[in-house]
DNA sequence: CCGGGTTAGATTGTATACGAGATCACAAGA
DNA sequence: TCTTGTGATCTCGTATACAATCTAACCCGG
């Protein structure tokens, strides 16, 4: 509960209009940046209080998150940031292999000296966080370069895709990497956008294979590493006990 | 209004636990059949009257449905199932293609006696369906199909991905199609669970991408088709005004 | 000292009330 | 006749109250 105290609101970057709007991107880019652990209770009544909103405002926030697979909502239970198992991880990242690639070609097909432009400032920013130490929003900007990718490539069904498995993978990372050396270096992101420059598909979908298998492979997912939180280690037993939670 | 009417509810195949479950089967359910076209008001009184529930669930309901794509919630203006335009039915199927040829490729190698069976009866309950002249349950068995391939594939992040590229497609179809033949003939089907029992994935991945284009075939997206419905030839319109309506 | 059962407290699930905004009908003017 | 303005009515948006369920602390027996 303690921790709900870092969601404290502070200037957004994108367009919020409504209040449920606001409370969901503050959530999300919490989890992105890894502000908010794996399996951390989110209570309605802190979050109501927290946004000066009513529960009815966080629950629909919530619910989005959890249909976006980011937030677990267990009946009766309350809602958890998602710890997905070794099982789901691994479903993620083949979901993620997908339409990455999809989008990096389409992408290259479709991308507009403007959407270029964009795409430029955002691995500048994403330098310059890291180079300052922002842990946190190298984290996120390093998120939102693939999302940048996906409306590069002009379609709305894969961007939300891409949203749910790019924000599922900051999950995973945080419980399964090993070392903690830079996520998703921005050199490579550099690469990916020279490659798109190009306008060489096979080129760009040859790196983002490269770039996809340094994510996964900075990870550990042959076994359930030690960790140690039960819930998290045992998440997939609650799960079918109670059959519906995710 | 009156159309609200056919929700009526009915006996229904899978697990629903939950009273919001059981109204989004129900909608989702009659959209895929083609009971509810596009455009059609979903007011949330009414539906809690039909349903016996208050506005609450059947909020609950429509959220999960827009975020879905297949209903549109516009503020203040209440939610109507989805009516997709030219361009966003476009992107729908370069991502369905996408997906689907993911699938099918896993479905191939994950494909277990088991799993083989179920796809069995799903078509012969298909052609069944058509046999008998009940185009409604045709119709959804037939998306229904596709929704089993993606759990034969065993990636919960691409079934449900699948699962609202479907029922959108569902929706293109009502909107676009020309003539009136059968949808996603049932042979094709047949065609495609015998490439899989084959075990051979590139035929399987032929064999969908041909079934794709017949589905594509059959529409007309060069165009806005002369519409007499105003709503339906400027819904991206609209959507503009305010911003976020989908 | 440990384990099981019971009860108090806290949290979520659902319904409902009330205010805000949109829709529709009708009337007045062009 | 068609358009435009205005008000009544209806629907949605949000907060809140109460019921259902879970959690955890406590007590008691072994």
């Amino acid at each position: 509960m303690s921790s709900l105290s870092q969601l404290e609101p502070r200037p957004i970057k994108s367009s919020s209009n409504t209040q449920d709007d606001i409370v969901y991107e503050h959530i999300f880019d919490a989890i992105l940046e890894q502000r908010l652990a794996p399996g951390t209770k989110l209570s309605e009544e802190a979050l109501g209080e927290i946004f000066g909103v009513s529960r009815t405002i966080i629950r629909r926030a919530l619910l989005r998150l959890s249909h976006e697979q980011v937030v677990s909502i267990r009946p009766n239970r309350g809602a958890v940031v998602a710890a997905p198992s070794v099982e789901e991880a691994r479903q993620i990242f083949a979901a993620r292999r997908v339409v990455e690639l999809a989008v990096i070609e389409l992408a290259v097909k479709n991308a507009t000296p403007e959407s270029l432009q964009r795409i430029r400032i955002m691995v500048q920013e994403e330098q310059n966080a890291f180079a300052r130490g922002d842990r946190g929003s190298g984290i996120r900007l390093s998120g939102e370069f693939h999302l940048e990718l996906a409306r590069m490539a002009n379609n709305t069904p894969l961007l939300n895709f891409q949203r749910s498995v790019v924000s599922q993978t900051s999950l995973i990372i945080a419980l399964y990497e090993v070392g903690h050396q830079a996520h998703c270096s921005f050199n490579e992101h550099d690469g990916l956008l020279k490659a798109i420059e190009s306008g060489n598909p096979e080129r760009a979908i040859a790196m983002m294979t490269e770039h996809l298998n340094h994510i996964e492979g900075k990870l550990n997912l042959d076994n359930e590493s030690a960790s140690t939180d039960l819930h998290v280690v045992f998440s997939g037993v609650a799960k079918k006990k109670n059959g519906r939670s995710r």
